[in-house]
Parts: structure tokens; C-alpha cells; sequence
DNA sequence: ACCTGAACACCGTTCAAGT
DNA sequence: ACCTGAACACCGTTCAAGT
């Protein structure tokens, strides 16, 4: 193995390896002599494919976003609100697949083909139901930051890999300090079911809104 | 000045002057080793003050959160919806105030004493209205979702200090591909007006399920 | 065009030692 | 208890050089 034009790899397998190692060892491992380590490459190679670690990040970011079936959701063959539920699900899914993958999103501009391809299917949808368009728009954003929102909570409510037990919040809370908390905890809520429930929610909300304007 | 109990600074310092260092050049530059030197300090003593480089980021989550003024949403002089209009516009702006302070929420457990009572307030609000138990629980995950994802979103459609042009989606997007996205941004949508709007959009919702249950 | 090897300026964290 | 200095095992990125 000396240097030359080998072209053994893709940018593709390149985004394939970081994922590898993002759900194997976290988001703090995905580096760029890590990644090239894994594919027995040097990491200046590294930058033949990519410009810098942000571009393979913000690579991933649109991978992700690729494997959403946009097409299913502009068929009309069912309502626009079972289809929307399919493709909030979907990329709520996807984003809990590996383990930081909300912070890739948080951390950088969201402005790729196919993340502008699904706003711009969010709005067609809202705007098929007689939406008008600066309605739609909102309605888009808002279902976008319901998503991520929700799956931003998820991984911080999860037990997380960071935490020791240690830095974790000490016994200083003598009685129960948050009793509704708790309570609510006691009820064993369903995270899915919950999603579901807040999304309806959310376009009960909207229906409201365009039955009765302003 | 030679080695010895100094106790010159406290955790409160060193969480302010890292989010000094934050707004000035950004999450990336957040390091223990910068925070020590801004403080005059060595980066071993931070050792001192906090157990990790995450113990540090844990408390600014926790500092930011503290600043929200949980007793004016707890105060029934007003109602509810208009108190949770305003301490969710008060959370946003926090979290809009220091760029990346959002990285900072989805990067590690959100469960410090003021995310609890944060979360605590929210179901007590829901339930003073009315609202079933397991429903306020739901209410209070959604609408801390909803501004997470908001404020996530909000960096994400920023300019964003890390896109140099060189990184940015080429041209090889010929015709307008996102018509109605172009269409909804020609008509200047505010993001404060829009947050407000799809709160409510969320909040009608939640009445239209309390009326109407299951 | 694709790759290597050396180098630069950084990281978080540990450890022994000083006061 | 609070701090220093040296050290370990890492980073992202650049640059000259090889094929």
C-alpha cells in the first residue's frame, strides 16, 4: 500500500464509517483520524473528500434526512394528517437511531438539498389542506422544531452515556421537590404515544386556526 | 503569585467567563484550558471546581435555566396562557442570547435541579387548568419541545458562523427547486410572531382535547 | 487526483509535588 | 484545600512530497 490514485473509497463509505463509529463510541469519537483510521487511511487523505470535519458532519446531517421517504408523503392517497404522522415518526426515528445525532443537527446550519426538500414537502402539505401560505410556512416550521425538540429530549432524558454517577444531581433534594414530576413519571408515560398525542395536538391547533382566521 | 489556597474565584466565575468566551468565539472554543486562562488560572485547577470538562457544561445549562423566572409563571394573578407565553419567550431568549447555547442543552442530560423545576411548574400550570395528570405531563414534554426545537432551528437557519462560502450548497441547483419555501421567505415571516403563533396553535389544541376527551 | 509523513497549534485529563 | 508543572494520549488542519 504506497501513495497514488487508488480511489478505493467514496464519500458515501466515508459518511457510512463515521456513523459506524458515532453509534459504537459516541459523537465525541467521530474525528477525522478516527474515521480514517477505520478505513485504513491517513487522516490527511481525509481531505481529498472532504474540506473539513464540519463538511463530513453536515454531510451526515443530509444523509440522514435522504433516507426519509419524502415521496410517500406528497402521495395523496391518504390524508395529509396520516401522512404527515408517518414522516414526523419517521425522522423522530431516525434521529433516535444513533446517539447524537441531535447534536450533529443543533450544531450546524440545516440548509442541505434534502433538508430544504422536506420543508418545502411540509409546506405542500399544509398548503393542500387550503392552508394559506404564510400559515403553512409557520405551520411547517413548527412541526420541524416539534420533531427535533422532541427528539432532543428524548436523548436527555435518556440515561446518557456522559453521566457519571458521580456528576449526577446529588442527595441534597431531602423531600420530593417536584411531586407532579413524579407523579407524571409514576403513570409510566409512553414516549411514542406521547409524540403522537402532542403532534395532534399541535394540528388540532392548526385546523382551528384555518377554520377560524385571525 | 506561587501555588497555595487561593480561593480567589468561585464556580459561579468560572461559569460566567465561559460564557463570556461562548458568545465571543463560539462553542468550539469553549475549553477547559481557555476558561482556566481567562481566569489567570492553570488548566489543572479547574480540577479544583469542577470533576470534567461536562460537570462545566451541566452548570451553564444550569445558570441559563436559573435566570427564568419561575415565580411570575407560578403566579395565578394572570392566566395561564398568557403566563406560559411568557416564560416560553423567556426560555427562547435565553437560548438565543449565546449562540450555541442550544448544543449545549441537547449535548447532555437536561436534569439539574432548575430543569426539573422547570418541568415541575409546566405540569402545575396544565393541571391548575383542568388538565388530567398524565395529559399535563404530555402538555409540559411538548411545550419543552416545541422551544427547544424553535431555538435549535433559530441557529440552524441563522447565517451560522461555521459555513465558510466555500462549504455552502453550490449551484448545481438550477431551477427554483423549493418554490413554495422561496415563496414563504419572500413573504418575511417574523420569528418571534411565528413562535407565538404556533404556541398557540399548540395550546388550542390542548384545549380541544380537555374539552373533548378521548 | 489521491495519498503519505512530518509538523503546528491545540485539546481533556492525570499525577506528583508544593503551600 | 488550592494550586503548579510536567506529562499522556489525543485533536483539526497545513504543507511539501511522492505516484
Amino acid at each position: 500500500m504506497k501513495p497514488g490514485p487508488r480511489r478505493s473509497i467514496s464519500q458515501a463509505d466515508i459518511v457510512d464509517s463515521a456513523f459506524e463509529i458515532l453509534e459504537q463510541k459516541g459523537f465525541a469519537a467521530v474525528s477525522v483520524r478516527g474515521v480514517a483510521a477505520a478505513l485504513g487511511l491517513t487522516p490527511t487523505a481525509m481531505y481529498t473528500y472532504f474540506p473539513s470535519k464540519n463538511a463530513l458532519l453536515r454531510a451526515m446531517v443530509e444523509q440522514v434526512l435522504s433516507t426519509l421517504d419524502l415521496d410517500a408523503a406528497r402521495h395523496s392517497g391518504t390524508p395529509w394528517r396520516d401522512r404527515l404522522h408517518a414522516l414526523a415518526a419517521e425522522l423522530r426515528a431516525r434521529l433516535a437511531e444513533h446517539t447524537g445525532a441531535i447534536v450533529l443537527v443543533t450544531s450546524g446550519p440545516l440548509d442541505g438539498p434534502h433538508a430544504r426538500a422536506l420543508g418545502e414537502t411540509l409546506i405542500a402539505g399544509f398548503t393542500s389542506e387550503r392552508m394559506p401560505l404564510a400559515d403553512a410556512a409557520r405551520a411547517a416550521h413548527a412541526v420541524r422544531a416539534h420533531v427535533l425538540g422532541a427528539a432532543a429530549l428524548d436523548v436527555a432524558e435518556r440515561p446518557g452515556e456522559a453521566s457519571v454517577a458521580a456528576e449526577r444531581t446529588p442527595l441534597w433534594t431531602e423531600a420530593t421537590a417536584y411531586p407532579l414530576t413524579e407523579a407524571a413519571e409514576a403513570l409510566g408515560a409512553d414516549d411514542d404515544a406521547g409524540f403522537a398525542w402532542a403532534l395532534d395536538r399541535l394540528l388540532d391547533g392548526f385546523a382551528t386556526a384555518t377554520a377560524a382566521p385571525h
